[in-house]
DNA sequence: CTGGGGATGGGGCCC
DNA sequence: AGGGCCCCATCCCCA
């Protein structure tokens, strides 16, 4: 019995001594395994807060970049001649009276573009002298297998003469053409075309991160225009190509009216960022002051299709091999920094390789720029008689303004309407002081002067000037005009 | 305040 | 393609 409790003993020392030399080696495990782990996960750590640290440089240079850009925006913004953002899209004819007029509702959401798969987008740039940024839109059929470039180097219109006026307006002439200094210098005629045709083949667009080639405008034989950082700023994958061409040209013969590309004298001197309006920033602020003096630029930007999708991302499709050859995204990249602006649409590129999906933020400035615009578009669409810009009767006016994204059948009238938006206003009226948009407008006006009513009325003895006038005076005679008011 | 004329802006259509 | 004309909407001014 005794042996018996003996040999238990033992074996529970034995036993006791195998559990702890066992749970000494777990532990012994377990410690070298914690220490292994201790050691990856200190190494995580430190890669973690290197990329944090990278991550914090990035943006820093992004927020120092913003800051920049917003002492800029705001430098412009201060300029004394509180050039109203309404004034432009209004047209500054008769001190802004459309002010409160039929173009009240401004604020839209902006129309949801999506540039379609497969459709590569070319650039080229338009005939004439005239600031223009449109795309044109190309159906499958008109698109025709290789996207071609156009560059009409379009003689410049003898019509367009920089008339500086000379102040001192007389008669009805408007606050802002009375406001103008004499001494306002021309701006140099700057053409800048994000394609540019006619040679430097190097001007081209790779890749989404081919930087170099984006920064690099010297390699692209232009000169950076002012203030050239503003075109890349923000926007790497531009390519810009600048031409000056730095002619005068003389006013016309008509001496009743000249063609004159003034620039009202309360805008800045130095707002040469506005010679180039392909920044989204620059563009949206373009909206508001890219006015008479700047007529010269002419972008193009060829997309084969346009489509509306509800809040869906806009997308844009880059043929890369378009880039390749020539074709700078830089505008599609404006355009979209500018649709970005927008309440929402996301304006990207899509396609084999995407180029574009980042996009800046705006600031408020912006914002109710666009929202003039899409004002603009609302109110041409209400208008319903062309439709909307990407309607279906797309396959005939594929020309779109970038503002508004309003088709046209071509590119003049697409520069006609542009001037909606910027405010343009090349014809004016040498007997007094107002300016116009259209020539046959300005045609019009001059009956003003001359006294001429051509229509008159059957009725009465009214004679007027216009025929609309006559038209509503008729209702007068039918009763019709006094239920109209 | 209202009605009517004068005038401009802008788009569509035609040549 | 480009210019011109027409039309409509709208605003301003005045009696």
């Amino acid at each position: 019995m005794a042996d018996c409790m003996v040999f238990h003993t033992q074996i529970a020392s034995i036993m006791e001594v195998l559990a702890n030399a066992a749970v000494a080696e777990i532990c012994k495990l377990v410690d070298d395994d914690y220490a292994v782990f201790r050691l990856e996960i200190s190494e995580s750590q430190k890669q973690n807060r290197a990329l944090r640290r990278k991550l914090q440089i990035q943006e820093l240079k992004v927020a120092r970049g913003r800051a920049d850009r917003t002492m800029r925006e705001r430098v412009l913004d201060s300029r004394p001649s509180s050039v109203k953002i309404l004034d432009q899209f209004r047209g500054m004819g008769r001190g802004g009276r459309h002010l409160t007029g039929g173009h009240r509702s401004f604020v839209k959401p902006a129309g949801h573009n999506t540039w379609r798969d497969d459709q590569p987008i070319t650039v080229h740039e338009g005939s004439g002298t005239s600031t223009q940024h449109f795309i044109m839109i190309e159906s499958a059929e008109a698109a025709g297998p290789g996207v071609k470039q156009e560059r009409s180097e379009g003689g410049e219109d003898p019509r367009h003469s920089r008339d500086i006026q000379t102040g001192s307006a007389t008669g009805v002439a408007p606050p802002v053409a009375t406001a103008e200094p004499n001494t306002t210098p021309a701006q140099p005629r700057t053409q800048c075309s994000i394609t540019e045709v006619s040679g430097t083949p190097n001007a081209a667009l790779k890749s989404e991160t081919d930087t170099e080639t984006l920064t690099g405008l010297g390699q692209l034989g232009c000169p950076p225009a002012p203030r050239s950082e503003n075109l890349l700023y923000g926007s790497p994958r531009m390519v810009l190509s600048h031409q000056d061409s730095g002619d005068s040209l003389q006013a016309g013969n008509d001496q009743s009216c000249s063609y004159a590309t003034e620039t009202p004298g309360d805008m800045p001197v130095g707002l040469d960022t506005q010679t180039n309006p392909m920044r989204g920033e620059i563009n949206l602020y373009s909206s508001s002051v890219y006015s008479e003096g700047h007529l010269e630029k002419k972008e193009v930007i060829v997309v084969d299709e346009v489509k509306v999708e509800g809040d869906a991302p806009l997308t844009w499709n880059v043929d890369e091999t378009h880039l390749r050859e020539g074709h700078s995204l830089g505008n599609t990249s404006d355009f979209l920094d500018y649709n970005v602006v927008t309440h929402s649409p996301l304006l990207t590129f899509r396609d084999r390789d995407p180029v574009s999906t980042s996009m800046a933020p705006s600031d408020s400035h912006g914002r109710v720029l666009f929202d003039q615009v899409l004002n603009s578009n609302k109110r041409n669409r209400a208008k319903g008689k062309g439709g909307g810009a990407i309607s279906g009767n797309s396959k005939e006016k594929r020309f779109l303004c970038m503002f508004c994204n309003k088709a046209f059948s071509c590119p003049q009238k697409v520069e006609i309407h542009q001037r909606v938006h910027t405010g343009e206003k090349p014809f004016s009226c040498t007997q007094c002081h107002m300016r116009f948009a259209q020539a046959c407008t300005l045609k019009r006006h001059q009956r003003v002067h001359t006294g001429e009513k051509p229509y008159s009325c059957t009725q009465c003895h009214m004679r007027f000037a216009q025929a609309g006038n006559l038209k509503m005076h008729l209702k007068v005679h039918t009763g019709e005009r006094s239920s109209d008011i």
